[in-house]
DNA sequence: CTGAAAGCGCTAACAT
DNA sequence: ATGTTAGCGCTTTCAG
């Protein structure tokens, strides 16, 4: 591979005039071009500037002493090398590194990108590079991935979830390092945990429901093995609707990811094999505006005819003709308070942002 | 840090069984507490396992030749101690790492997520792991990102965008590695450029409303100084409206990242300084969806009274009661494709994606 | 304030 | 088929 970068890196250096300064090459490394400050090494910089390994080191650190002399030489001769510190070397020899694991299920929905532009923020700014693996809500694929990301030797680790296999839990326990369990507090965490309680996010909507006077309540999902944060919140929401002696009056569960599509063909569904329900909760925003949509196109009206209740306070809900009533989730602010704790020492503790109820006009 | 989560982790380890079986610690290394198996190393393995260290490194990689009795007793050794492979130093001791770099402007517009999405995917099948960099839209964030980014001595990078400040620019060609630039191909790239002409799919929208017979042709923008992609559609767009012998009749820039919100907040703002529009180019799918939502708010016929257009192809815009017309683009395949250029040799090139206009009912 | 030297844990020749 | 031996590039004592 080195050899053959190189090699098209050569046609690029042809068509490169910024790279005139920075020609200079240690001679000790083959397979890079000239050109490359990709093979300068800590040692090409001290030689250049004159000083021993430990003391540049010290300066491009700017941690110790050294005189204000060396430390401009050691600068210069850095500049002009081109000189990229290798923290792969930097890591090996130090303690810790600054890499953090973020592992979630997906990116195709917004939430979990909204962790991560949270998390990633604050790591940012610690001076953190983010590593981040996707599992496709595959528990054995997290396995995997825990492995993988472990072996990377992180500073931490962020997984969405409280759900892991039993081997993954116990790499996570082993790995000597902060565990940061997002997005769920119904459950026992390993470490830290961050989130909110989906079960009540689940009762706060079917109290909503029931409080507005609705009766005939139906439930419009998505995979639920799958989304097991979406199951607990139709567990609290059941909960709820028995204690003030209702039932769920007709359920229908996409078996797919959610999705807006899936909510609007989900929501037909269901209208025909229930025609009199007077409102549907549906397990997330997407699956609801799926619903809305539907409405919209059938010219069923909203909230009178039919109430829709959705989950995340996307903006897409909060934006629309109707706001769709459903539950803000912080779902950044559990990124950024996530990455908080991974510098943190102190005990295992849990960590709970609110969700808020927001009362749009679809119910 | 590492005494701190040496700390905290043995909490936890008091209140675990799973890893009742994997207590066994090389003794070698303080900072870690019993019973993790952070602290093994490949040493300890091979000690465990009766074999040199070399031969416990071919048989934990299946690479060389070894007889499959002390395959078996290496890899019994690992488990049994809960061996995790330390990257960091494989990585330092071979030539290539098996990080990639990816860096995008936002986590906030669901197209750089699919962009991630289909670069992970591939990546992640090829074993290797994604660090990611957010610019926000700061080209000498971007800057930053790469100079750290490279730090890592990743096999190659991802970038979004061919625009760079030079000194990036002079990273990128000096790095050494396979540079990937995504997401447009107006302009000159570094090494491997994979993506769709945007300043094509303006000229496309133009083209679509023109033939529609649209006349008076408004366009309703974000912060054109930042997303520079956004930029060059509309120059197309009023390159082609130009070869038309039309002009822009209206225009809007929200000083925003595009949104829901800021495309709703914007549509209204041109009606009232331009009421007679027939039709409104927008600057992608979130804005063109926000004034899809205040014409119906409004009662504005559309697309009779007024057709929009937008851009990117989002479900949402797709699924809506009136499917948006806009222009599909392939972001997910344009981060997988990037993601196989990764270990690609051959020299620096180009690789077109097709966009797709798609004619909904809003014109 | 500065330099020499000893590794960090692993891979990759090179022997055997 | 397996063991021995150098490093990879950097940080970190430990002397001076």
């Amino acid at each position: 591979m080195a050899d053959k970068d190189a090699l098209s890196m050569q046609d690029d250096a042809m068509r490169d005039d910024a790279l005139a300064g920075r020609r200079a090459s240690s001679g000790t490394h083959i397979g890079f071009p000239m050109g490359s400050g990709a093979g300068v090494t800590l040692t090409d910089v001290a030689r250049a500037a004159g000083v021993g390994e430990s003391t540049a080191s010290r300066v491009l650190r700017s941690h110790g002493s050294f005189s204000s002399k060396t430390r401009a030489s050691v600068l210069e001769a850095a500049a002009r090398l081109g000189y990229v510190p290798n923290r792969i070397a930097g890591t090996l020899a130090s303690t810790g590194s600054k890499l953090v694991g973020i592992i979630v299920p997906s990116l195709a929905n917004i939430v979990f990108p909204d962790l991560l532009r949270g998390a990633n923020s604050v790591l940012g700014k610690a001076g953190f590079q983010s590593v981040i693996g996707v599992t496709d809500y595959d528990l054995v694929g997290e396995e995997a991935l825990i492995s993988s990301l472990l072996s990377w030797r992180p500073a931490g680790l962020l997984v969405a979830g409280l759900e892991h296999t039993p081997r993954a839990d116990a790499m996570l326990r082993g790995a000597g390092i902060r565990i940061i369990e997002m997005l769920d507090t119904d459950g026992a965490g390993i470490d830290m945990v961050v989130g909110f309680s989906n079960r009540d996010a689940g009762r706060a909507a079917a109290r909503h429901l029931i409080a507005r006077g609705y009766r005939r309540i139906g439930y419009v999902g998505h995979d639920l093995a799958l989304d097991l944060r979406a199951a607990k919140r139709f567990e609290g929401f059941r909960a709820a609707l028995a204690e003030a002696g209702l039932q769920v009056a007709g359920q229908m569960i996409a078996p797919v990811p959610s999705s807006i599509a899936a909510g609007r063909e989900a929501l037909d569904r269901i209208l025909h094999e229930t025609p009199d329900l007077d409102a549907v909760y549906f397990s997330n925003d997407d699956m609801a505006i799926g619903g809305y949509f539907l409405c919209l196109s059938r010219g069923i009206g909203i909230p009178d005819r039919l109430a829709l209740f959705g989950h995340n306070g996307l903006e897409v809900a909060r934006c629309a003709p109707q706001p769709l009533s459903t539950i803000r989730t912080p779902r950044v602010e559990v990124g950024e308070a996530s990455a908080r704790l991974i510098s943190s020492d102190g005990p295992p503790s849990i960590v709970t942002l609110d969700f808020e109820l927001i009362e749009g006009a679809t119910t």
